[in-house]
DNA sequence: GATAGAGGTGTTACCGATAACACTCCTCTC
DNA sequence: GAGAGGAGTGTTATCGGTAACACCTCTATC
């Protein structure tokens, strides 16, 4: 029996030696560029699948062909919206024949060109950051110009005039605006707002909120870091005050911090106190008031950030469809106000 | 003034030629390998310093050196168990200086050979596979013989001989026999199982809590999916049912569907139900009630699949400390047993 | 003092692809 | 009917590394 000694993968020479034509001209056929005859494209594809070819991306990569990979630049993945927004990226991504590198960034390192550029496969492979928050905003920065790249982000800002074209966003201002609106028009006076840190100087979250106050007092927002736990913390000073009916929280995760503090409080919700949330992740509807909340098309944001990047690489890619508006959704955690001590 | 035509990043010849000597020897300086004097060892990292070189995995993965890179393979990536071990992968492989890539796996698509194959930036790039539903299995059983990989799995199970060395698990019977005692003790009759899908044929969070349940009549286990709305929909019929004083999920999102529903049908918990779940995922002790659930160490299972594949490119490497045990947290969502019908 | 062996370094081939360019046929044009 | 130009294909250089091997210079050994 003749042993199998290397069972390498087939090359595009394999295949060319098969096809009975020259390496470049399968380089041609794989990649759909340059003039190839049909004939010749039916013999090189019927090589292509009786060897099960596939292209050697390193391979690719180096030779200097169109990139066909990217990295992801993200901070904590197990947050929903960095989570979802990947998920997003990563489909569109693999649909689009792409691979795709996923690394972490240390909340706590500066982020340099250097460390940064040392993270990609190449050094001139193309990067997606999720920079809802300072370290993937450090990382955006630390970019060299001209690095082909996209972003997820919280703002474009008013600072740079025109935001790069390869930003994309979810309109924050208009869903904190909404849902603040909202509640006023349950009959609070006012609404407290509980922040998760914000990347640009300006959370449009915060910014929203505080339009939809217009000439009411602002109260100071409360910052709640990003998990359950330290919103509960940031929260029990809150609910202990009887003057705060109705608290917006930066996110959902934070929301459920504020119901536990309230329950424990005991201040019922929505009777004594409204809690209204941001993201719509899969557990909100099923908590215990469900929790009313704006939905955030994450998903749909890594989508457009990936059709960003690639309409670089490739100027002649399809446009990717609109990622949603943001939808306040109204659940039971919100209610209208009663008065602070209804039997007194 | 001259204008800097190609910025290209630096490569070894760069710094071989700063540093004065062949490109070879910065190669064995870079990669450690070889004997190097200590003198021109550090004329050499002088030159990467000064132009700051960073070598570039895709050549060298083409050159064939050492892997220096993993794809992890996984199916949805917003659910905890998959999002937490990847987290711990993630965090491994950068620390010993791997890149990683990720590809999420359709769950209707067969995965061949072929396909999974066709994910990776080349075709020996090694592989961690996150096996703990069906399409992750396939994946992994699609994996040709011989190709560097580690997977977390569900179970090793009983059919192949020794379980391969590269395979990392959590223990679910023990954790599920723990849970399911501790419900027993509490005076519940028996204890209903809302189940996860299995991907192997034999569950082991089942087994634990069928062997729990001894020589008590064991109540046929109910499938309730992966979310929170799938558990809430097979929930429904079992809360209606006053003799089910007590479930345990198969994952916190399951019991939070539960709660829902035993709310909704105006069953107390833990007053008339007991519910229970798998994981501790970070919002689960802040529900109302809080969720008595078993901890589960999916970020150090991860490491624990990272160490071993790392063990396996190189034989050298130091080993992965061993990840944590699962651990019954007592929470408010778990009490005693009282009559079904406590005033009739 | 010849010889072996180890330390340290350079040379060359090769990995699997892409790009640039050269070359052959045709076909069209005037 | 000769030249222009395009279609289709092959040749060669190149990307940034690694491996294998050749080579030189010491030092230890008998």
């Amino acid at each position: 029996m003749s042993e199998t000694p290397a069972p390498r993968a087939a090359s595009i020479w394999d295949v060319a030696k098969v096809a009975g034509v020259s390496h470049q001209t399968v380089s041609r056929v794989v990649n759909n560029r340059g003039r190839v005859s049909a004939e010749t494209r039916v013999k090189v594809m019927a090589a292509i699948e009786e060897l099960g070819y596939r292209p050697n991306r390193a391979a690719a990569a180096l030779a200097g062909g169109r990139p066909r990979s990217v990295t992801v630049l993200t901070s904590d993945t197990s947050l929903y919206g960095a989570a979802a927004t990947l998920k997003g990226i990563e489909e569109a991504a693999r649909n689009a024949g792409y691979n795709v590198g996923i690394s972490v960034l240390d909340p706590d390192a500066a982020q340099t060109e250097h460390d940064v550029l040392g993270r990609l496969a190449t050094p001139e492979e193309a990067v997606i950051v999720i920079a809802f928050d300072a370290p993937g905003v450090r990382a955006l920065k630390a970019l060299p110009a001209g690095h082909p790249s996209a972003a997820a982000i919280e703002y474009p800002g008013a600072s740079d005039d025109p935001p790069p074209a390869s930003h994309v966003w979810l309109d924050d201002r208009a869903a904190a605006y909404r849902a603040t609106r909202y509640l006023l028009d349950l009959g609070h006076h006012t609404v407290h707002y509980l922040a998760i840190p914000s990347s640009s100087g300006t959370s449009q979250r915060a910014k929203g909120w505080q339009d939809a106050l217009e000439d009411r007092a602002v109260p100071a927002p409360t910052d709640a870091g990003w998990s359950p736990r330290s919103a509960y913390l940031a929260a029990r000073p809150l609910v202990a005050d009887p003057d705060v009916t109705a608290i917006l929280c930066g996110n959902d995760d934070l929301a459920l911090g504020v119901l536990r503090a309230a329950h424990e409080r005991g201040r019922s919700v929505p009777g004594d106190l409204s809690v209204a949330g941001f993201d719509d992740a899969p557990a909100s509807a099923f908590l215990h008031p469900s929790l009313t909340t704006v939905r955030l098309d994450f998903e749909g944001l890594g989508k457009g950030a990936f059709g960003q990047l690639q309409r670089i690489l490739e100027p002649d890619a399809p446009l990717t469809p609109p990622w949603a508006e943001p939808e306040l959704l109204v659940r039971e955690s919100t209610g209208p106000r009663r008065p602070a001590h209804p039997r007194e």
